[in-house]
RNA sequence: GCGCCUGUAGCGCAACGGAUAGCGCACUAGCCUCCGGAGCUAGUGGUGUGGGUUCGAUUCCCACCAGGCGCACCA
């Protein structure tokens, strides 16, 4: 991007209130995108805010701002960038920029091939992102499906942005669960060995403990044991699963490893002697409530086990160690109450609490037939990554999960997503870019950008659709402030709308050569947006559908 | 009982504390001699209840009502 406006006025607009004896930082919040582009570009309430302040009437704080501001722009090379600035309503400042702003940024799109869009805020900052997670012990759910859809995206998004991003896998490869899985499958073998056996109704009630069971009786590797294969045998799915649905982790971190290395005992060691741990009633104890938890926690169990806890406290000291200054964590609702206790062992550790950033991916209720689909993991029933997958395919599946809130809930309707219609938001988005595609390839006008006039672009649609690509940016803006890349999916549909609308009322081929060159260009800056958007949301572009 | 999420049009949802509360589906009426009709245009219709904070509340706080989920020396 070539000038980043909205830290620019920030800056100008700040610099005046000094000037003008007020202070007040004017974050990002205060300068907002207007929902109505009859309130201009960028706008801004702070007059209104600082009123009571400084006893004054927010037009009146809004006039002195306004010819402050002026003055400074009239100084500043972006000046030129504003058309107008105007006091609205009950004292708003907005922004009205000029058309020639929004020219030399579709251009830079374009010129880059969308190289322009990617921006350095992250400034490296190494980040890491750990999400799913699943214990090998079963087919992935649909829950741990959001979280992948999720997780991914907002790395994406957050490597887009100019973070390091690492995308973490933590791995139960050991402990109670894993136990059990070698246990069912222990049982499994007995059974095919024809054996009596009681199945314990605790364990792994799925078919695919018998597969497994049929596999190992055909004799394990050296050295293996059999809960171990088992747990091997499963991540492979898992594995495979996650390929399917397009995510890559960088890394997979074992909590066995964990052990084997001491690091658990080290983590409590460094605790204790910070004085945060102490033994009561035989177990050992976490004292957690001096970092606002509700109550203490056991790390070492009476029978002199670890609490999951404790390889967690060990596993999060060592993402710092590793070199990582952001934490973001993606968890299932019934970790809720964990975030806490996690969270006060990381100020315990002595890093700063908001470095960790916990996200509880809700869960997703299926619906087939208008029917909600009950699951229940106990008794392996429950719907897989791999039954979405097969039924909506990819793409519909990693939009859907994305296009609610993270914290709430989703209703994910199988019919709708598998429908190829306007019902369906993903194939709305998918065709607005297919229909650029395909105008694009009947063009004779290559686009080369360098040296095309926009200036000729000034029906409404055509503005509209230039504002709207600028606001690429913003959106961004928020999926980082909010750690949550639902935005953008709205966004993508906001944005196949206005070019929707846009082809409806204009055509891009076959006017004169100078507005067929410049709307070439329009609609490839549309496509190139679009494209990075799906992209960043794991979700393909198809050039034809 | 405690915690988290959610209550907005018939249904599904949107709106950093802002300006006339938007969109999709459904329903009604239109738009293909023309770059992809998987599209576009128009119409109908709404903030769970009671307080509070604020210049301004769908949004924040408190209480209540309704729905969902979670509350271990499990992981």
């Amino acid at each position: 991007m070539k000038y980043d406006i909205q830290d620019l006025l920030i800056d100008v607009i700040e610099e005046s209130l000094k000037g003008l004896g007020m202070s007040m930082s004017v974050r990002p919040a205060y300068l907002d995108l207007p929902g109505d582009p009859r309130f201009g570009d960028l706008s801004t309430n702070i007059a209104l805010q600082l009123s009571k302040q400084v006893s004054r009437p927010p037009r009146d704080i809004a006039s002195d701002m306004v010819a402050a501001i002026k003055k400074r722009l009239a100084e500043s090379p972006a000046g030129v960038l504003v058309e107008d600035i105007r006091i609205e309503g009950p004292g708003f400042i907005n922004f009205y920029l000029s058309p020639n702003y929004f020219y030399s940024e579709i251009l830079e799109i374009v010129r880059t091939q969308g190289e322009a869009l990617k921006s350095a805020k992250g400034k490296s900052l190494p980040v890491l992102i750990e999400f799913v997670s699943a214990n090998p012990t079963g087919a992935l759910s649909v829950a741990h499906a959001r979280q992948a859809a999720v997780g991914d995206a907002l790395a994406s998004i957050l490597d887009f942005m100019g973070f390091k991003v690492t995308r973490e896998y933590y791995l139960n490869d050991e402990g109670n669960q894993i136990n059990i899985l070698g246990n069912s499958v222990e049982l499994r073998m007995k059974e095919l060995a024809g054996e009596k056996i009681d199945f314990p109704e605790d364990h792994y009630q799925g078919d695919y403990i018998y597969d497994i069971a049929k596999v190992a009786k055909a004799g394990l590797p050296q050295g293996i044991e059999l809960r171990d294969f088992a747990a091997g045998f499963i991540l492979d799915v898992i594995r495979k699963e996650l390929d399917d649905f397009g995510v890559k982790f960088d890394s997979w971190y074992s909590q066995k490893e964990l052990g084997k290395r001491g690091l658990i005992e080290d983590a409590l060691d460094y605790l204790k002697k910070q004085g945060f741990v102490y033994t009561e009633d035989g177990a050992t104890w976490f004292k957690s409530t001096q970092f606002g938890d509700d109550k203490d926690r056991v790390v070492i169990k009476s029978d002199g086990a670890y609490t999951y806890l404790a390889p967690d406290i060990a596993y999060h000291r060592e993402k710092y160690r590793r070199g990582f200054k952001w934490l973001i964590n993606f968890w299932g609702p019934d970790h809720h109450g964990y975030i806490n206790r996690l969270k006060a062992a990381v100020e315990a550790l002595g890093n700063p609490k908001d470095s960790l950033s916990i996200i509880i991916v809700q869960l997703a209720t299926i619906y087939r037939d208008g029917k909600q689909l009950h699951m229940s993991t106990r008794k392996g029933q429950y719907i897989t990554l791999r039954e979405v997958l097969d039924e909506v395919g990819k793409d519909a599946a990693r939009f859907f999960f994305m296009m609610r809130r993270t914290a709430s809930h989703l209703d994910f309707d199988l019919d709708i997503a598998k429908k190829h219609s306007s019902e369906n938001p993903v194939y709305y988005v998918q065709y607005a870019h297919a229909r650029i595609c395909s105008i694009l390839k009947n063009s004779p006008a290559a686009s080369g950008a360098c040296d095309i006039d926009l200036s000729v672009l000034k029906e409404k649609e055509e503005l509209a659709l230039l504002k709207k690509i600028w606001q690429f940016y913003s959106v961004l803006d928020i999926c980082l402030a909010t750690q949550d890349p639902y935005m953008l999916t709205v966004y993508l549909q906001a944005l196949a709308e206005s070019f929707h609308k846009f082809y409806d009322l204009h055509r891009v081929l076959g006017t004169d050569d100078k507005l067929t060159r410049a709307r070439v260009t329009l609609i490839e800056a549309v496509k190139i947006v679009i494209a990075s958007g799906l992209g960043l949301l794991g979700v393909s572009r198809p050039e034809s559908m």
